[in-house]
DNA sequence: GCAGATTTTGCATGGTGTGCATATTTGCAT
DNA sequence: ATGCAAATATGCACACCATGCAAAATCTGC
């Protein structure tokens, strides 16, 4: 029950390729667990689907399902691992002409597009999370974990090479990296984080309004501008 | 395990003193539990905590644990239920000269010099959730809770009476409600709840470096701002 | 005190999550 | 192909989590 934060160190281990079909059938118990899992929520609700079934229907046993995953729950959320990893990249190849907030904008609307290639499955797994708020939190906890990361490349985007004012103390651990983090790249990664939920939020209760591209947009124009009061 | 959002149904049902000695004794043994498991965690570790020994260590049986707590981590929350109240209730008492952003500050701040009177265990609690991440994400669906409630506060400041522009029709359920709120005032409370995390995570990261007040004012100083990149 | 409501408790039951030993599958070199 | 080493899947045992139910203990108002 360590949980919520590790649940892809199996991939990231050796990610890339270290050998073709190993990697491809984790990938795929992986994704058929998901999928099961998801298509079974949509149906009976999230609360009534059990482990056994998830893996019953993904041709699998109770125990290889927590092989793969740390808890029931982390079934539902299904991030993908590499998308952090992605925006991260864009973050810190964008024109060094944007400020970090529109930057973090950009490369947030790019990523979101690749996302919509899984459009179906998505979309059922959104509803699957509105009937379940308890899920929704662990989604939140991905997101949040992805955060620190997220917050060290805008300190390397602002600050290129790393270097700060104030003691610059080799930092080593993990605990000790969040405390080098300065306030500014924490609270933006954290706002930017905010910001894509609660676009996806207000654009899933109204889908037919806008398209979800201005929802965004506006979001991060209000940001921009300083959360001003709405004109009356 | 329909969990979260509904663990404070116990109190607010009749809240005001519906009769002394047994309110009395459901807020103490509630406290009990909440205080014995912080304790037992600060110890040996969250995880390594059982139901079973904190209901011993407060004096009563599982069972009745789980008449106050509808989960094991819930009791590791914390979450004064009535705080959410007190703070929308400042955000409309708040000066009209003020800003959306500025009222809301104020009312976090008024509210945080409150918790302030439990300051030993409040800091305790702070190091059993940095060494268990699984329990903070907890408490963020707590703020969770409380942030659509805070939304529709801010729409309250915003346009006293409720007036909106766009469709007026009447909304009942909490599904209804949700879709009647406007991007900003979701996006506000989002973001103010997001800030106060931050600052809060910021301050433990450095304790001793600056009050946490000034961190969060210089956290609501930035958003005022848009979050401008900060000067070299 | 007493009747009625509320709370606590023990017990039974079923789902969740982990360690361990074993069987199977895959990668690789021969 | 064949055999070996590493990774993966599985079954089983076991502890913990969570809920419903009925009986006992406690509180409130009279």
């Amino acid at each position: 029950m360590v949980c919520i934060f590790a649940y892809h160190a199996n991939m990231s281990e050796k990610s890339a390729a270290s050998s073709g079909l190993r990697e491809r059938k984790k990938k795929a118990t992986r994704a058929a667990l998901t999928e099961a899992a998801v298509r079974l929520a949509a149906e009976q609700g999230a609360e009534k689907v059990t482990v056994e079934a998830i893996s019953a229907a993904a041709g699998v046993s109770v125990r290889t399902f927590f092989n793969y995953f740390e808890s029931r729950d982390d079934v539902f959320v299904m991030t993908d691992a590499e998308s952090g990893a992605r925006v991260r990249r864009k973050l810190l190849d964008a024109p060094p002409g944007l400020t970090p907030l529109e930057a973090l904008r950009d490369a947030l609307t790019a990523e979101l597009a690749e996302a919509e290639q899984q459009h179906e499955l998505w979309l059922l797994h959104a509803e699957v999370l509105r009937a379940a708020p308890h899920l929704l939190v662990r989604l939140l906890g991905a997101h949040l974990a992805d955060e620190t990361e997220l917050a060290e490349a805008i300190a390397e985007r602002i600050r290129p090479g790393g270097a700060r004012p104030g003691p610059t103390a080799p930092a080593a651990s993990d605990e000790d990296r969040r405390k080098e983090l300065d306030l500014y790249p924490r609270l933006l990664a954290a706002v930017a984080v905010t910001a894509l939920r609660v676009s996806a939020e207000h654009w899933c209760a109204r889908p037919e309004e806008r398209v979800f591209r201005d929802v965004f947009r506006e979001v991060f124009a209000l940001l921009a501008a300083g959360l001003p009061a709405p004109p009356a």
